[in-house]
DNA sequence: CCGTATCCAGCAGGATACTG
DNA sequence: CAGTATCCTGCTGGATACGG
């Protein structure tokens, strides 16, 4: 287990923690990957199965967007040789670690809802 | 402090969370508004303070940047008529709640970072 | 079932110069 | 100091149709 300073520990190097939230915006960024990584915390998934699950994505946009998250070590993908064929989507470890993040923005958007409306 | 279910009880009604997800990326998302809202978690900045502690960005985005989160409830500007001007920036309730997605987008960038060279 | 190909509009965001 | 004005490029993402 790494020990970190806390963000307000790190006033001092303030451009240190820019660049860490470039990297993850980096990652997570646009309108369709959070939502992604969402669907798949709750395990594998096939594409149709996604797709079902995220209202008015496009085939064109999943693909693309499962194909960047794959290339930035966030998604596997795994094919199986049926017929029809059969395509699996599973977090690594990596994707699985955005957890966090994803609790943290659901919770925000949902009180935020909550100030701006009741 | 309302109870909320966590993310493993919301598999049910699985477009709820989307919906959350995609309130808080329609206020944060893009290049700058993240490091804007980490900038002044450290308290009140003036424009120039901000400019000055997030590399790159242009006078351009860190205006419209700053409207976009005073308009949507994130950020207070108050403006003193001393000569010359003096304009203060400040984080709202609602900026300063997001702390929390903030600290776990760095974890992460800090993580991934790690894991894809160390 | 699992995508690709093509086309296209709109906006994000950079460069540069200028103002009250 | 605190921004605006103008111009311009490239990416994001939607619509639609088709292929292995």
């Amino acid at each position: 287990m790494t020990v970190r300073p806390s963000l307000s520990d790190i006033k001092k190097c303030s451009t240190t923690y820019v660049l860490a939230i470039n990297d993850a915006l980096n990652v997570f960024q646009g309108k369709w990957k959070m939502p992604i990584i969402g669907v798949l915390l709750f395990g594998k998934k096939r594409f149709k199965e996604i797709s079902h699950e995220i209202p008015k994505i496009t085939p064109r946009m999943l693909s693309k967007e499962l194909k960047d998250l794959e290339a930035n070590g966030i998604v596997k993908r795994t094919v199986f040789n049926t017929m029809p064929v059969k395509v699996e989507y599973e977090l690594t470890e990596s994707g699985q670690s955005l957890h966090d993040v994803l609790e943290a923005m659901i919770e925000w958007g949902l009180d935020h809802r909550d100030r701006n409306i009741g």
